[in-house]
Formats: C-alpha cells, sequence, structure tokens
DNA sequence: AGCCAGGACAAGT
DNA sequence: ACTTGTCATGGC
C-alpha cells in the first residue's frame, strides 16, 4: 500500500477519456493495470491510497499520477478565461496520467474513427490475447516486440477491423528501434511529431495524443472532432497563446467539459452530438417525411 | 435500422 | 494545398 497526500478526482482523472484501462469498482475506487501492474486506487479524505503497491514503487506512481506537477498553478492560470474556468470547474480533480508511451501510442491508433466503449473492448481482448498475465487475474499491455513477433492476422481477435495493420506496422516499427519513443519523449517537439508519423496510421492527431499522454509532452494539443468543435464555438482564433504552455491540460478539460457537461454557451452547438442524454434525438431528428402508403414497422 | 465514432490514407481536384 | 470516399466493426 502506497500512501500521498494529493488532489486528485478519480472518477474524472479515469473517465475523462484520456485511458482505457481503469474500471471504477463499486464502492468508488478504480482498478487497473499500469506499467504491468494490478493496482486498486481509491480516496480517503486528503489521501490518495494505492492497494497493491509496494513502497519501492513510490516514485513510479508519483510520476504516473503527475503528483509533481502544480495543478494549482495550472488552474490558477486557466482561470482567467471565462471558458476554461469553467471547465476547470467542472473537473475540480482531474489530472493528467502520465502513460506509457507504447501504450498511449496503440491505444490512440485504435482510437480513430471509434468509440471509447469499444476501444475499451479492442485494447481489452489486445491485452488478454497478447499481454504477460498477472497475479491477480489481469493482464499487463503487450510489449511491442510481442506484437511485432505475430503476424497480422492473428490480430483478429481483437476485431479491431482496419486499424489491424496500423499496430502491426507500429509494433515492428517500435520493436525494431526504427521508432524510439523514449527519444520521442525528449527531441524537438516538431522532429518527434514526424518519428511518430512514420508509422503507417499514425497522423497529426494520434502523434499528439501519444505525445502528450504516453511522452509527458503538456504542451501538446490534440485536436479531434469534439476539440474542433468546441474551438470553434469557444476560440475560433486559436487557443490562446498564455495557455500554450499548458495546452495538453487545457485540452483535456475542453475535451471532458463540452462532451458531459450541458452548458447554455454550447449546448445548441455540441448536445446533438452527445451520445447520452435525450438531446440527440431532439436535435437530428428527421423531417418526418411519413411517405403515404408506406407502412413503418 | 441506421448513424457515427478522441482519424488516416489515397486519390482525386 | 484542400476535398472526398473509404476503411472494419459495433455502440447507441
Amino acid at each position: 500500500m502506497v500512501c500521498f497526500e494529493a488532489d486528485i478526482d478519480l472518477d474524472a482523472t479515469f473517465g475523462c477519456g484520456q485511458c482505457f484501462r481503469w474500471l471504477r469498482l463499486a464502492h468508488g475506487g478504480w482498478s487497473g493495470v499500469a506499467h504491468g501492474r494490478e493496482l486498486t486506487v481509491r480516496r480517503d479524505g486528503p489521501l490518495l491510497l494505492l492497494e497493491g503497491a509496494g513502497e519501492d514503487e513510490r516514485g513510479l506512481w508519483q510520476e504516473y499520477f503527475d503528483l509533481g506537477r502544480d495543478y494549482g498553478a495550472v488552474r490558477a492560470l486557466l482561470a482567467g478565461d471565462t471558458v476554461f474556468a469553467k471547465a476547470a470547474a467542472f473537473a475540480p480533480g482531474m489530472r493528467l496520467l502520465r502513460q506509457e508511451s507504447w501504450e498511449a501510442l496503440c491505444s490512440f491508433i485504435l482510437s480513430q474513427n471509434n468509440n471509447i466503449p469499444r476501444i475499451r473492448g479492442i485494447i481489452e481482448r489486445l491485452c488478454e490475447n497478447f499481454g504477460e498475465r498477472l497475479a491477480g487475474g489481469g493482464y499487463a499491455f503487450p510489449t511491442a516486440h510481442r506484437l511485432a513477433c505475430i503476424s497480422e492476422k492473428e490480430l483478429a481477435p481483437l476485431r479491431c477491423g482496419f486499424r489491424a495493420g496500423y499496430i502491426a506496422d507500429a509494433a515492428r516499427k517500435v520493436d525494431s528501434g526504427e521508432v524510439d519513443l523514449s527519444l520521442a519523449a525528449r527531441m524537438p517537439l516538431d522532429e518527434a511529431r514526424a518519428l511518430l508519423q512514420k508509422i503507417h496510421g499514425v497522423g497529426p492527431k494520434v502523434a499528439e495524443c501519444t505525445l502528450l499522454f504516453g511522452c509527458g509532452r503538456v504542451e501538446c494539443f490534440p485536436v479531434d472532432v469534439w476539440i474542433r468543435r468546441a474551438m470553434a464555438c469557444y476560440f475560433p482564433q486559436g487557443l490562446p497563446g498564455r495557455f500554450e504552455p499548458v495546452g495538453g491540460i487545457a485540452q483535456q478539460l475542453l475535451f471532458h467539459y463540452v462532451r458531459c457537461c450541458p452548458d447554455a454557451a454550447h449546448e445548441e452547438a455540441l448536445a446533438p452530438f452527445r451520445r447520452t442524454g435525450k438531446a440527440r434525438s431532439a436535435g437530428l431528428q428527421k423531417p418526418t417525411a411519413a411517405k403515404a402508403g408506406s407502412a413503418p414497422a
């Protein structure tokens, strides 16, 4: 058991869409696998409790949960803007997780033209089929080497569709050293982007997600359909320059906010795209052209 | 039932 | 440089 004093909201942190392998437990805790270790996490007052972690792993988890960063300062900066102030207030304890780079790369390759529940399922099958079995019944995320050693056809049980070839190419290039992810964490950003995009199936958005969530590059700002909509609605001129150094945090707060928080300021523009809620059917209602004679089931 | 999903690619203008 | 169709699968 490892214990930190930390201001972190687990529901927001694990549930905001940045990670795919954490599961919420009935009592409010979360369980998952990271760095090849099974972990159950829960809050107790001001404390963050990591069950299943050894004291010798303290530094590892401190980094994973980004506990060294002064989120108070980040939030103070963002509070100067009306929109980000609301987004930050919606998820007061959300933190970026510093995930493993290879896992982040695979996860966001699989995320393209896909929805979050199905992404989770594909990653679960990926780990069950090719990850190391752990003592508690879970599975580690498979290594690039393991995936480089199998044929693309063997990825069929994942049912990840056209993305199988992308995973295969990523595994090959990472395993061979052609794409060095530890290097991508240190290189100049534009070089790191170009390096990742050498992988077939990695474009600007997946590269940006890999750098942000997997390489600790907090200035990265992935633009997906939701962020595109949100930016068009709130920041048609682009992200204000003073937020760029923490663009990744701003991005994740905004992503979570516009997807999950109904707000009059963006409701009309964004509600039609939300999966949950009746706003969708109301917003996309077709002009009910009931043709005479046709018998609707 | 049918639309669309935390995009990228290839082939068109 | 920008636009468009296509990709495989399944949540909702």
